[in-house]
RNA sequence: UGGGGCAUCGUCUAAUGGCAGGACAGCGGUCUUUGGAACCGCCGGUCGUGGUUCGAGUCCACGUGCCCCAGCCA
């Protein structure tokens, strides 16, 4: 009995961290938070990361904070924070009554930092940046300590003080954490909490002239704002350590609710194919004029997307799709595309528009004939909840009702690729002597065209044949005396190639004079403005109604320049296209093709090694084990002092794969003592394999003894063959469907029955005999 | 190069050591007054090599590949 619950956020490695904090009543209540910096526009990574901290919020009737995390005065503006916080809002997010400010702390952040100074670990450093580079060493060199490391408190406390008086210029000094200079973690050696920056901040004004770094800000403002879970991208894993340092030290003075300190846990960024959404990156798109600003519906971020016409919910669709998981991805277009589709295949009325106009005049279509055409599809008609549907108004009526008048008049006006003078195999339109359904208002039979100068169609005489004729296809339409001239934009993909960005560092190894940059695979359609026409009753609905536009796809008015007497309609997405797609030649995916791996290539062992591998293996020890072993003296020393107690080559795959990661790690709290005798009860027959690893673990966590362990619990191995029958009986009587796969082939179902029977007798079955038995019933 | 992270269909994402599943894309069909939608089916994957185990995507070892860290950016 699975009922289905419905989560934002499927489960995911953090879920399951937060279940247990939960169970084990580490926090009161879930709380994240989403905290952009406001130095640029939103874009679908926010859109993706802020549904990770909404969504999961939301999954554990938790709380998400919004917070601005605005330390840096020099990049970040009000205009950003604005729009950030609109964005927000436009998907649709409750962060309660206030957004939150990192700017609105800094007077108690700056205490913290105070506090750490007299807890003597924090200094004040002077020396240039330069300086400061060059003594935290490289990768693989330890840093030096700053000549100022050992600035008492006293000075440390009156030289911090002078620097947020303004004494000092930029640069003269900052505030570092005393921590480890030699740390292989290089964000551990002695990380700067505060700078200088004489700057005006868009918040706080001139207040202040020193400013909190991301790693103090990030840690002292969920404290403040009683973060539990603070989850970020995964380019900050290293800056963990920093933050727990941070907790460890000052979460007794900033605690702001009961429970444990928040933690810090890393998610896969996600980016999306045929775009970028680097701020460097777009701004060099807005500025070199390649799009028509940060809102240009081909760019990825959220004010764009918005123009465009895609709908919040599309975005929240697609990042439920996107997932979550600890890898950083980039996300094939097409998901995106599908969701937005979804999103308005039910909440777009259809109506008709042409965008590259066929005049066609129907010879005997002496009077003009009034339709009323249904707004909705059958299916959608169908689904729709309460048998209503809605107009574009809003406003749900009967089905019957959901139409609107449209006009056949003696010239209508065709889409051009609708009609082909010498028709691909599969045309299912127009072509001269051939007939077509103009869609709810009768066939049409081409009788004649004619062409201009330059030998294009132009005008089609086509005798209308009402509802006798027949075709094969149908066709949308706009006739001559209800159309009105509109702008069409139909967007594109920014970029020629899945990955500009990965493309552009290719070229530029290949040929450095070059200097290709991304902007080398703009798609130069990525905008094409057609003028068309477009059924007159839209004029009369609200002007942000999104339509289907018949067999041509998603459009909606372009929110600033389209005016009732000049209308412009942006194309939000295209209908999936399987005609086009078979008739062209189709964007062929390759599989990447596998390079056959080099042969492993192992340091060959040392004359020792190499006498310790013979040696085990001599005493029956298998080659892979004999070579750990060999290799590693601390696993072969606990598996000669357990040797004393039991064979040393039964224990030798234990010592090997069960122990090895504790036994390097220093942290195994089994004696090889232990481990013998639980050895020899597996030898003997007490127990199987499965129990042996099973109590292993648990006497590795709890460091108890294994043999005590499996005594404790009354754990043995069971054999008796009419017991196992019976329970086996029993679990083929449970699932005959299965046993019936099983027959037919499905083989692998095997390990499903001895999967079940051992859950049965929680591990303690002999599988062996399991098995055994469940063949030969099986086949039977 | 020291440290850290990651690796499952073309793409995204699931699988207490026990049926490698779903979604998108693609292909085929049914249906359709949208070459749309819906429905049905097909295609297709555990980075490699060894090992442990009755049984490995999962555990162990060794490789390979990609990403992050040496800002007073975040």
């Amino acid at each position: 009995m699975t009922e289905y619950k419905h989560r934002w956020v499927s489960p995911n490695f953090i879920t399951e961290i937060i279940d247990e904090d939960l169970k084990a009543g580490r926090y009161p209540k879930v709380v994240t938070r989403f905290p952009p910096e406001p130095n640029g526009y939103a874009h679908l990574g926010h859109a993706i990361a802020s549904y990770i901290d909404f969504g999961i919020a939301k999954d554990y009737g938790g709380e998400c904070r919004l917070r601005m995390d605005d330390t840096n005065p020099e990049t970040e503006k009000a205009e950003y924070a604005e729009a950030l916080i609109a964005d927000m809002r436009w998907l649709g997010w409750d962060w309660g009554p206030k957004v939150s400010y990192a700017s609105d702390y800094f007077e108690k952040l700056y205490a913290m930092a105070e506090r750490l100074i007299q807890k003597g670990l924090a200094y004040v450093d002077s020396v240039s940046p330069e300086e400061m580079a060059r003594l935290r060493g490289t990768v693989d060199q330890p840093g030096t300590p700053s000549p100022y490391r050992e600035r008492s408190v006293e000075e440390n406390l009156e030289l911090f003080r002078r620097m947020r008086a303004g004494e000092f210029k930029n640069g003269e000094h900052v505030l570092r954490a005393k921590i480890d200079l030699a740390s292989p973690n290089m964000k551990l050696r002695d990380p700067v909490l505060y700078r200088i920056v004489h700057a005006p901040h868009y918040r706080t004004g001139r207040k202040w002239c020193i400013y909190p770094s991301y790693d103090f800000a990030q840690a002292t403002a969920d404290a403040l704002d009683g973060v539990t879970h603070s989850l970020c991208s995964l380019e900050f894993v290293d800056n963990r350590a920093i933050y727990d340092w941070l907790m460890e030290h000052l979460w007794e003075e900033i605690r702001t609710r009961p429970g444990d300190p928040p933690r810090q846990y890393e998610f896969g960024r996600r980016s999306l194919e045929y775009t970028v959404v680097s701020k460097r990156k777009l701004k060099k798109l807005v500025e070199g004029g390649y799009v028509r600003g940060w809102d240009d519906p081909r760019l990825p971020t959220l004010a764009a997307q918005r123009r465009r016409g895609v709908r919040p919910e599309a975005i929240l669709r697609f990042a439920r799709q996107v997932g979550i998981s600890r890898t950083n991805r980039t996300v094939d277009i097409a998901l995106l595309e599908g969701a937005i589709r979804d999103d308005l295949n039910t909440v777009a009325p259809r109506v008709m528009g042409v965008l590259r106009p066929l005049r066609v005049v129907l010879t005997n279509l002496a009077e003009p004939r009034t339709i009323a055409m249904p707004y909705w599809p059958h299916d959608v008609v169908a689904e729709s909840p309460g048998g209503r549907v809605p107009l574009p108004d809003g406003r749900r009526v009967q089905p019957e009702e959901a139409t609107r008048p449209r006009v056949l008049s003696s010239v209508v006006y065709i889409e051009q690729e609708d009609f082909a003078l010498t028709p691909p195999p599969g045309f299912k339109r127009l072509r001269p002597g051939g007939q077509v359904r103009l869609k709810m208002a009768g066939v049409i039979r081409c009788d004649d065209y004619s062409t201009d100068a330059s030998g294009a169609v132009c005008e089609l005489r086509c005798t209308w044949l009402g509802e006798e004729g027949k075709a094969a296809g149908v066709i949308h339409w706009v006739s001559e005396a209800e159309a009105v001239p509109a702008e069409f934009r139909l967007y594109d993909r920014l970029f020629t190639v899945p990955h500009p960005e990965a493309e552009a560092k290719e070229h530029e190894d290949e040929h450095e004079a070059e200097e290709k940059d991304f902007l080398a695979f703009l798609n130069p359609k990525s905008l094409e403005v057609v003028q068309g026409y477009i059924e007159k009753s839209v004029l009369a609905d609200p002007p942000q109604t999104r339509y289907q536009l018949e067999r041509l796809g998603y459009f909606w008015q372009d929110p600033l320049d389209s005016r009732p007497e000049a209308l412009v309609f942006n194309r939000i997405v295209t209908l999936k296209d399987t005609w086009s797609k078979a008739s062209e030649g189709q964007d062929e995916r390759q599989k990447p093709v596998r390079v056959a791996a080099p042969a492993p290539s192992l340091a060959p062992l040392s004359p020792e090694q190499q006498a310790r591998f013979e040696a085990f293996q001599a005493q029956g020890v298998g080659a892979a084990e004999a070579l750990v072993l060999a290799r590693e003296p601390r696993l072969a020393a606990y598996l000669q002092e357990a040797a004393a107690h039991a064979p040393l080559a039964a224990l030798a795959g234990w010592v090997v794969n069960d122990l090895g990661p504790a036994i390097r790690a220093d942290t195994c709290r089994v004696s090889p003592q232990g481990l013998a005798a639980l050895v020899r009860l597996l030898q003997e027959g007490q127990i199987n394999s499965r129990i042996a690893k099973d109590v292993l673990a648990e006497a590795l966590a709890e460091g108890a003894d294994p043999a005590e362990l499996v005594a404790r619990k009354g754990l043995r191995q069971l054999s008796d063959e009419a017991t196992l029958e019976a329970l086996l009986e029993r679990i083929l009587a449970q699932y005959p469907e299965k046993v019936a796969a099983y027959r037919a082939g499905k083989t692998g179902l095997l390990g499903f029955f001895v999967g079940q029977a051992m859950r049965e007798t929680q591990g303690q079955a002999n599988p062996q005999i399991l098995q055994a038995l469940l063949t030969r019933k099986l086949s039977g």
